[in-house]
Formats: structure tokens, sequence, C-alpha cells
DNA sequence: AATGAATGAGAGTTCATTCAT
DNA sequence: CATGAATGAACTCTCATTCAT
């Protein structure tokens, strides 16, 4: 009855409908109430489909899971080798770009937080997919890591420890991530999530910015 | 005869011990994979006893959110209301009271945050239960504005839009605390979440207290 | 809808009525080609209902396994304590026992024959039920043994390796079975089971009988 | 180029090669526990070249069973042919060679075997390839009928219904390769399995042979 | 108030078979 | 001939909820 795919093409392209389908799906109503079927009409395809093209139910999540670390990945990348600003403008940067991809890509985002509602079996980093998630996640703050530390040598910056620095600047952009997430930002505090990103930055800057 | 023993088994009302049963449970495992039975064993009831006391699974579910709400704004309240302290000094007890509840009261952290697993049903706020959780939640933030309008008032802290601050504070305290639940931060950072919330709050005064 | 067991005898009377419909399906169509659902459409009970009876598909199996071997074992125990009669005479009537039990339980024994198309999981011996159906069949295996003893005791058998024999015999009537399951041996060869079974028995005693 | 190695590979015609993972396959999982893709897996085909050799699983089953049958009337063919020996060497030999063909085919004898795990179509004997197995299973045993007949005729044997005896005889040979399936013989007995069928027949043929 | 047997919709997953390429 | 993506009916099993006792 359906069409099956005769080009390389259309095949990726299947897998890949099944992979929007799941994340909207995903996004929209979470792992658990989330089924199958759900996904397969909304995608157009048989559930046998589906199993043809994912493992299983929290495979396609994982999947879902890399490709958004993957996108942050890149984002971060092309703010973190941009030439010709300083440590200080890269940092503010950063947080930028960690809010836009919070915005521009929420249905990623809601899938990589911990917090989220996951199967008991993402929990165990046993499997290679969440390995390789973790990891990443892993080079996205070594990534910002490396500017503090750019920062230090240059001399922007004084003297401090990096890792935990990063942690400490992260954690705050998720907790305002959180605040967005609980409150609509905007219309409660009247400041978008981007500014108030800066203004929880600058404030940080105090005690980072070297004085001269 | 059986009465002593009775007693102090049932002394512990049923209702009571099914949700802490639930409590550990949902913890534990989160809503999804937490199922009735489960609670009902662990509280050594009958299903048709939680029945009785709880209209469904979702009900108890925020029952315990309504709990540990309840248990917050006394903790915040108590800190409030404690006499012969400044305003900034407050702010930073209530900074380590909510890190306090956190740790202390971990089970309800986890049932109340929005991010964590919880079916659909829950994020419609239509439900009464739901917008009386809300209304408390709110309450708390509102009892931390009223410190901050306190030591504006007092003269300890520059004028600064109090509610726009509350949640910007709060904001950095939750992604203190989505630090911790990621990597545990004693060992990654070398630091106590207490600690990194006191630097965190040290740092934004720098911009909030009143230099003289 | 369904009337609800209000006695315990319901109680046992449903589990028992699963049971049937199992057993009956299994003999007829095989384990892999019975379904939960057939077994609970003909047992009159909900697929639920199966569930709060039997942990899965293979417990049953399991569970009419251990009755079918039970009730041999019981068949076997009153030939072997039957009082006045010689050991000869016991060995021919424990094999008309065994045939007899083939004919009136065959429900059981296609059941309990190894042979037969078992799911891979059933033959790994390792669940504590698979361990009591072995061990039951080891003491149907025994107390054959016993009689042969019994008979070289009495001087009516002469020396001979008990267990040996009595694995040879009973492989002999297993042999004999497995013929009347390929062809209807009474059409076929003109003559009864059990005659089979006799007569199979009269040519192996020409050399177990002590002669004199 | 690819010639060379594509003589060797496909010299092995394809539907030999499915034929014969397929084999391995029942043998090992049985047939409800064997799938296709297995199959083409293991004999490095697509499903759809499986399809193109053979018209379902259920017809490679039977492919199977008549190759199996078809060695084993080979191997008896031999024997009843065999110049030079009285009926009764060849009563023995034909035994020896069944069990022998138990331990070398025991691929095939497992898939023959009737109380083995077949589906339910295998059982209704109307497929024309299923007349034919089950001929060749009858011609099987109408070849021992005959060395019994030949025995009869030159004197060895006393007079006998050769198809009744054929048929005990069968049955006990059976019977011992039961037993061998179940408990290890040699381990349990002491006792090869050609050494235990050697003796069963001896004393068969206390019965059956004249003495003179 | 207390019980727990009974329910059945619905979940995830499998797999023999088809058929366009 | 050969392929393997696509299918979907059918399977086993779960679990929130009901309700007769």
């Amino acid at each position: 009855m359906k069409r099956r795919a005769r080009t390389l093409e259309d095949k990726q392209k299947k897998s890949e409908k099944i992979l929007q389908a799941a994340k909207e799906l995903f996004f929209d109503k979470g792992y658990y109430e989330t089924t199958i079927e759900m996904i397969t009409e909304k995608a157009n395809v048989s559930i046998g489909t589906f199993y043809v093209y994912y493992k299983n139910k929290i495979e396609i999540y994982k999947a879902l899971q890399n490709e958004g670390v993957d996108i942050l990945l890149d984002m971060i990348q092309q703010v973190v080798s941009r030439p010709g600003i300083t440590a200080h403008e890269k940092v503010i940067e950063l947080a930028r770009t960690y809010m836009r991809y919070y915005k521009e890509y929420r249905e990623y985002f809601d899938i990589m937080a911990i917090l989220s509602a996951t199967p008991r079996e993402l929990k165990e980093t046993d499997s290679p997919l969440s390995k390789i998630i973790d990891g990443k996640a892993y080079d996205v703050l070594r990534k910002i890591q490396g500017v503090l530390q750019e920062g230090i040598e240059s001399g922007v910056f004084v003297e401090l420890d990096t890792w935990k620095v990063t942690n400490v600047l992260w954690g705050i952009m998720d907790g305002l991530i959180l605040l967005e997430e609980r409150n609509n930002i905007k219309n409660v505090i009247g400041l978008d999530l981007e500014d108030l990103a800066a203004q929880a930055l600058e404030i940080s800057f105090s005690g980072i910015l070297k004085r001269n």
C-alpha cells in the first residue's frame, strides 16, 4: 500500500520523519505519555517501520538527545572559535548562545535536561549512546572552561579555578532557564531571558574581571 | 488483646502511612515508575484503602506537593520573622534555608520541581489543589521580596525592582541545585552547596548592597 | 460486570478453571500456538485475571507440569506400596500404570514430555518450580528402582544394576508410547499399548528373572 | 576480478546455504524460536532471497525433514542390501545404524521427531511434501520388516508377526534415544547408546531367535 | 471503613510475509 | 534472480481503577 523508499535519500527522510515526530511528541507530552503509535501516526509510517529504524522507544529518545547535544556543541564551538573578541565578550556571547539554544531548540533542551521525566533505564549511563551524550555534554563545559582559561592568560580575568567557575556560571544559566520554565519570565519579570542572563553575568563578572 | 499493638500501628493514621510510602517511592522511582500497588504494599494497606483516602494517583501526588510547599513556606516564614538581623543577613539566611530544604526534604523538592517527570494532568493548572500549590509557591517568593523591600527601606540595599531581583536570585539558587543534581557538586567543584550559594549571593550583592 | 469470587472456594475454582483451559489448549495446540487470550476466553475470565493467578505464560505451563508429575507420582506410589504381590508382578503393574497414565492423562503426559515443543526458558532448569518437577520425575524412577531392589532381595531377580535397568525399562516404555504417538498402534499393530508393554517386559524379564 | 571468490562462495548454491543455516538453527533453537531473519543472516542472503527458494517457513522445515529421511533411508538401504550376513546380524546392524544416524545427523533427527515442537500445520498431513515424508518413514520400517521376513525364511527367526515386531523393536530403539535425550545416558547409566541398543536387542532376540 | 479479586484498554515489541525496485 | 524496507496483525504483559463483599 505505502510506497517503499526507493533511494537512499528517501530512506534517510523516513528515519528523519520519525525522529521529527518523536521530538515534537516527547517535547509536548513527555516520554511516558508519548506512545510509539502516536509517533508512527504523526510520521505517517507503520509501527513496523518504526522498529526498522529504531531499536526501541528508549533508543529514539537517546538519538534525540544526541542530536540535541550536537547542535549545542556546534553553536558553542562557533562562539569559541570566533576571532577578534575578548574572553570577556566570549563568555557573555556563550551565555547568550546558550539562552538562544534554549529558545530555538527547546524541544531538544527539554529532552536533554536531567531533571526531566526520564525513564530509569536512561539514568543508568551504561549504553554506548548514553556515554557519547554524556561525553559531549562534558565537552560543552570544557569549551567554556577553555574560554575562561584564555581570559586568564590574556589578563582579562583574575586567577580562578576555571572548572569551578564554569560549573557555577552554567548553574546560574540553568537556574535562569528554570525560572523561565516556571513563570513566563517576560511577563512576570518584564525582562527578556537573554537580558537577564547578561545581567546575571555582569554581576558575576564583578568578582571575576581584573580591575586596573 | 490486640489493642496495644493496634494503637501503635494505627497511631500513624492510614492516610498518613500511605502518603509516606508514596513520598518515598515517587522520590525514588518517579511518578510513572511508581505503581499504586507498590505504595499500598509499602504502606501495608490494601489497594481498596488507597482509594478510600485518595481519589487517584494524581491526587496523592498533588497532596505531597502541597505538603512539601507547606514545609518550605514554614521554614521561610521563620527566617523572615526572625528579629534583630539585617535584611542583608536575612537574604543570606533565606538562601541557606532554601538549600537546607533541598537537602533535608529532597523527596518533596523533587516532587515539586516542575521540570521533573510530571504527568500531563498536573501541568494543566486547573484543579483546585494545583491552584493552592501555585499560590503557596508564589507566597514563598513574595516573602523573599518582602525582605528585599525591608532592606531598601532600611537603607541596606540600593533602589531596585524587588520582584525582578527576587526571581533572579531564586533562579540562581535553583540553578545551583540543578548543578548539584547533575554532578555531585562536592566532588566535582570541591565546594559545598551551601557555601556555593553563599558565594553566588555575595557576588550578587556587589550590585545590590549600598556602599557608603 | 463479571462476578467477583466471594469465597475461597470460588477463588480456587477460578485458578482451576484457568488451569483446565490451559491444559486443554496446550495439549491441543502446543505451547506456542496457545495464546493467553485463548486460555482466558476458554476459562471465561479476563486477561487481567489470568495474570492475577499466574505470573506469566511459562509459569502456568510449569504449574501443569507439576500437577501432571504429581498425579503420576501418586499412581506409581500406590502400586509400589501395594501389599501381597511379588516384585515381578509389581514391575509389570508399574508398566501398566505408566501406560494407563499416558492414556488417561495424555494432556499432562504431552506437556511433561521433554522432546515436545517447549520454550527455551523451560529448558534452563533454573527456576524453583523446574527443580521441583525434575525432582519429582527423578522420584518416579527411584520408586521403580526400589521395586527392582526389592525383587533382588527377595530372590526374584538376578543381581543387576538397578538404576541402569530402571532407566532401560522406562526407556522402552517411552519408546512404546512414542510408537503409539506416531501410528495409532491398535490399528497398525493390532495390539493394545498395555499388552505391548507387557510383552516387551516379558521379553526383558527373560534376562532378569532368576530361573530355578 | 571477483570471479574466483564468487565461484567459491556460490558453488554451494544459495538454496543449499539457506537450508544448511536453517537446519542448524532449527536444531539449536527449535522451530518457533528460529526466525527467517536468523536464517538469512546465517546464510548470508537477503530475506527476499529466502522467499525465492522457499515458499514459507513451514516449507523449509519440511524440506529438511525430507532430506533427513532420505539420508536415513539411504543408510538403512545399504545395510539391508549388504550381502553375506545373516538376518540376525542385519537386524543388529540396522539398530546400530539407526543409533549412528541419531548421533551423526541429530539435527535431522530432532526435526523429524514427531513429538518435537512442530507447528500445527505440520501435523495436518495434507500437504504433498508431508505425504512424501510420511511415505519414506514408512519405507524405512518396511525395509526392516523385510529383513525380519528374510530371517524367518532362512530359518533364523521363529514365525512371528513381522510388522508387529518391527514396530516394537523400533519403538524400543526410539525409547532408548529418548532416554539418551533426557539424561546423558553415558553418564547416568555408564553405558554407550549403541551398546545399550545391542543389549536391548539381545534380550529381545531371546524370544525371536530359533533355538536348535 | 476496608478489602483485594477482577477488569480490559492499551502499552511496547516481534516477525512472517510482501513487493517495488 | 535478488533485495530489504515496509507492513500490521498478533503477541505478552501492566496497571489504574472498580465494586461486591
